[in-house]
DNA sequence: TGACAAGCCTCATGGTTATAGGTATTATCA
DNA sequence: TGATAATACCTATAACCATGAGGCTTGTCA
């Protein structure tokens, strides 16, 4: 019988993002301290919008990464606006360097099976 | 059970994966004809076990690709096992140009933001 | 006054991989 | 012979995580 189960994987934007805010959030704090906003707005111009999270997305990474103290935070008041400025802790740092060797397996992974074969 | 509320997140396996199946399922069958597990297994060694998807994913998404008119099959006997080959249509192969061109826009937005920065 | 940017936050939804099973046939090896 | 691995297919469930929409506040500019 079995008309149904048609398992909907309704795809609408696969889009290769899993994980991605995480290393990028994590590289970004590497090089300065920064607030969540600026983090938002950075990736968001610095790729020329290729890549845009929203901070519905940056901010609990934000909270998460301190609670597992990948990152610690200050809160400096600055022209009349709180900001909570970020930086790396040694563990975030380790952590960085884990996700990026990932990503590079990853990617080079995928650039393997992507190449044209040659006869 | 259940011990805390801490907003779990538990992070196993971010890796950067997502839609990385899709994009490689049709990448291969653009080049030729294959089976499941032919698939599986390719992906598997071809990128040195970079990458590795089990049956479990790649199955669900011949059967999504076909039901989505992306690839066409035909079940052949080859030595006694029964075997679904499964070959992509023109519209299998605009979805791979699709990703494609979102695959390589990922990875350049982020190599921005890895790069080290120089002043 | 109204609109918009800066700056922070949360929650529900839904898509997708991973895990863990399941069936059946054939090949290998002790 | 029996056991195990490999081949070949399949499904259901859980875990994960970006999206999108919402809300709050202060300051600026018209």
């Amino acid at each position: 019988m079995v008309i149904g189960i048609i398992t909907v994987m309704k795809k609408t934007n696969p889009s290769f993002l899993n994980g991605v805010p995480e290393l990028l959030v994590l590289r970004l704090l590497a090089r300065q301290e920064m607030y969540g906003y600026q983090i938002v707005e950075e990736i968001r111009t610095r790729t020329g919008e290729a890549l845009a999270f929203g901070e519905g997305c940056i901010y609990p990474y934000l909270h998460y990464l301190e609670a597992e103290k990948q990152v610690s935070s200050r809160r400096q008041e600055v022209e009349g606006r709180n900001r909570n400025y970020y930086k790396l802790t040694a563990r975030g740092r380790k952590r960085l360097d884990e996700l990026t060797s990932e990503w590079n397996r990853v990617t080079t992974g995928v650039s393997l099976l992507m190449e044209e074969r040659r006869a």
